[in-house]
DNA sequence: CTGAAAGCGCTTACAG
DNA sequence: CTGAAAGCGCTTACAG
C-alpha cells in the first residue's frame, strides 16, 4: 500500500472522509429549463407548467417566462421530458414502403391528423420482407411510442405477443383479420378477389388469368379470386407471380407468359394499377383490344390511371380514410375513450369504359 | 403547533434530522437494464456496454447478458440513452408532403439508408404553407435530432439561423442556393425553365403558356422560362396559377383558361406531371393534337406518365439519388468525415414522342 | 399559484 | 474487462 498517509494518526478524532470527487460530464450543450428559469426569476417548475398546463399558472408569470423562453429560443428537451413523464409524444408508423406506393397517402393523413394532436411520426419501412422485423420492432420500441399503426396483419406470432405486451394501442390497417392484436382499420384481400372473380363472371369470361405480386396480401386478393372462379366452375386460371414492388415493366413482361399458359386468355386481374398499365401496353402491341377481346382490372385507383388509361378497370381503396381513421383509433384510446375493435373501409370496383 | 413531538426533548444528544421523505414515482413501467443485470449477474454498465460496445465486454459475458436480453424481451430506452450520451440516433426529415408525391421516394431512400446506419427517421410534414413552419421546427428540434433533411431552400430567415445555430448537419433538397444553410443536394428549379424555354424554342413554339403550381420552386421554374424566352424576344406568356396540391382536375381546368389569355397557344409548360396530363385530356377534348399543334411538357416523370402518354414530354429529376446523396452527405458529416457542400443532381428533359 | 426534492433509465468519466 | 458514482434535463408528487 504505497501513499498511505498518515492523515487518521495526525487527527485520530475525524474519521477520514473520501473527499468527494466531483465527476464532469461533457458539460451543458444548450438551453437548459434551468437557464429560462433563472432568467425569469421562477422555479424550473413554473417554466415546465408554462409548456405542460399554461392554465395553470398566473398569467403575468405566463407571459414573463415565455418571453424568456422566446428571447433565448428556448425549446424543451423531450428526450428528458419523455423520460420523466413516460410520455413520449410519439407514434410509431410501420408501413413496407412510401415510395410510388397507395401507404403514402394513408401515412400522409395519419401524420397530419397526429401532429395536430400533439404527437410527432417516427416512420419506419419494413420493406417486404419480415427477416429485420424483429430488429425494426426492436428500433421501434425503444423510443417508448404511445402508440403503433402496423401495415397488414400478417406478423410471426412473436412480434404480435411483443406488441400486444407492450400495453400501448394498435391499429392495423390495410388488411382483415378475426383476431387483431389490438384495433383495425382495413378491408378483406380476399374479398376484393371474390369482387373481381364476380366481376369478370358477370362478363362471361372464360379464361381468366393474374398477374400478382408475391406479398401476402396480393396473395389473399388471389385466393378469393381463385376460390370464387373454381365455384363458378373455372379451375384453370393462368398466375404469373412477380417480385414486389410491382411496376409497368413487370405488368408488361407478365402478359405474354399469362398467354402461353391460357392462349385464349381473356380477363386478367393485376396486383397494382401499374401491373395493369403494363399489361394494357403489352396487349396493344399483341392487338388484343381492351377491354372487349381482354378485360384488364388493376389495384388501387390511381389518379393518373383513371385519366389516362379508361380502358381499365380498378379497384378503389380509401387510404385517405385509413389514415384518417387510424389516427383517431389511436387518439381514442390515447384520450381514453373506447374504440370499435374493427373498421371496414371497403372497397369498390371502378370501371371506366363500359364494353 | 399541534402534534409537536418532544423527540429532541427525549433524545438530547441527537440533532433532529428530518426523516427523509421517500418519494415514489408510479412504480417501474417495464424493464430496466437494472433487471437485466441482475438477472445476468453484473452490473447495469455491463449491459448497456453489451448494446453500444459488445467488442470491449469478455465473450462468455456477452453471450450471457444476451441470453437473459432474449429471455426477458428487454429492450432499451433511447429516451434515457439519448438524454444520457446526447445522441439520439434521430434524423428528422422535413418535407411538404409524401402523398402522390415526387418526394416520397426521396423520403424512402433516405430512411432505408438512414435506418441501415443506425438512425431513425422523424417525419414531419410541413404543408405548402410556412405558416406553422415555426411551430414545426419547435417540434423537430425538441427530440434533438443528430441530422435534419429539409426540403427545398425557401424558408424564412428567423429559421435558416436557428437551424444554423443547432450545430448539427443539415440537408437541404431539391432546390439549388449560392447560401445554403449547411449542406444541399439539388438543382435549379429555374435552370429547368430555361430548359424547358429552349425546348420549346427549338420547336419553333411561338405562343408558350405555363400552368404552374403557387409555390416556391415552380415559381421559379416559370421564372427561367419565361426569362429565357424573353431574350428570345417572347414576352407575352400566358399563366394560370393552381393551389397545390397540384391535380389532374387542375391541369384539365387550366387549359381552356390558358387558350383565353393566348387563344394561338401551341405549348404548355406544366409544373407537374399530373397537371400535364390533365392538359392533355383537355386538349383531346378541343381536338388539338399534342404535340404536332400543342406541345406539352411536365415536371416530374412518373413511371404511369412514360407509359401510358407518349405525347408527353416532361422533366426528370432523381428522387432516388436525392434521397441518397442527402443520407450519405449527413452519415459523413456524423462520422467527422467532411463533405462536397452543394451537390447538383441535375436533370433531364424527357421527350417521349418526335414529331 | 409556486417551489424543493427525488427520480425517470440510461451513459460518462473514472478507477481498478 | 468490469463497476460505483454522478449526471443528462426534465416531471412527479408533494407541500405550502
Amino acid at each position: 500500500m504505497p501513499n498511505h498517509k498518515p492523515t487518521a494518526a495526525a487527527r485520530p478524532d475525524v474519521p477520514e472522509a473520501a473527499a468527494p470527487v466531483k465527476r464532469v460530464r461533457g458539460g451543458p450543450k444548450g438551453l437548459r429549463i434551468a437557464d429560462v428559469a433563472a432568467q425569469a426569476g421562477v422555479a424550473p417548475m413554473t417554466v415546465s407548467r408554462v409548456f405542460n398546463s399554461p392554465e395553470t399558472v398566473a398569467p403575468e408569470t405566463l407571459e414573463r417566462v415565455r418571453q424568456v423562453v422566446q428571447k433565448l429560443g428556448y425549446v424543451p428537451n423531450r428526450l428528458a421530458g419523455g423520460l420523466s413523464s413516460s410520455r413520449s409524444r410519439l407514434i410509431a408508423a410501420i408501413v413496407p414502403t412510401i415510395a410510388h406506393s397507395l401507404f403514402s397517402e394513408t401515412v400522409q393523413v395519419f401524420s397530419e391528423t397526429m401532429s395536430r394532436a400533439g404527437y410527432q411520426v417516427l416512420l419506419a419501412l419494413s420493406g417486404y420482407s419480415d427477416s429485420s422485423e424483429e430488429a425494426l420492432l426492436d428500433a421501434v420500441l425503444s423510443r417508448r411510442p404511445e402508440g403503433v399503426l402496423l401495415t397488414g396483419v400478417a406478423h410471426a406470432d412473436s412480434l404480435r405477443e411483443r406488441l400486444s405486451n407492450v400495453g400501448i394501442p394498435i391499429v392495423e390497417t390495410w388488411d382483415m383479420t378475426a383476431t387483431p392484436i389490438d384495433m383495425l382499420v382495413g378491408f378483406s384481400h380476399y374479398q376484393i378477389g371474390v369482387a373481381v372473380a364476380e366481376h369478370f363472371l358477370q362478363r362471361k369470361v372464360r379464361a381468366p388469368g393474374l398477374v400478382s405480386a408475391n406479398d401476402d396480401r396480393a396473395l389473399a386478393r388471389r385466393d378469393g379470386f381463385r376460390e370464387r372462379l373454381a365455384q363458378a366452375g373455372i379451375r384453370e386460371v393462368a398466375e404469373v407471380l412477380v417480385p414486389p414492388p410491382s411496376s409497368v415493366a413487370l405488368g408488361k413482361a407478365a402478359l405474354p407468359r399469362l398467354i402461353e399458359q391460357a392462349p385464349k386468355l381473356d380477363a386478367v386481374f393485376c396486383g397494382s394499377d401499374l401491373l395493369a398499365i403494363g399489361a394494357l401496353g403489352a396487349a396493344r402491341k399483341l392487338g388484343l383490344k381492351v377491354p372487349s377481346q381482354l378485360s384488364i382490372c388493376g389495384f388501387g385507383d390511381l389518379e393518373f390511371a383513371t385519366e389516362t388509361t379508361p380502358q381499365l378497370t380498378t379497384v378503389r381503396v380509401d387510404g385517405t380514410r385509413i389514415g384518417l381513421t387510424a389516427a383517431r383509433c389511436l387518439l381514442d384510446r390515447l384520450a381514453g375513450t373506447d374504440r370499435d375493435k374493427v373498421t371496414d373501409v371497403g372497397f369498390h370496383i371502378v370501371e371506366r369504359e363500359t364494353t
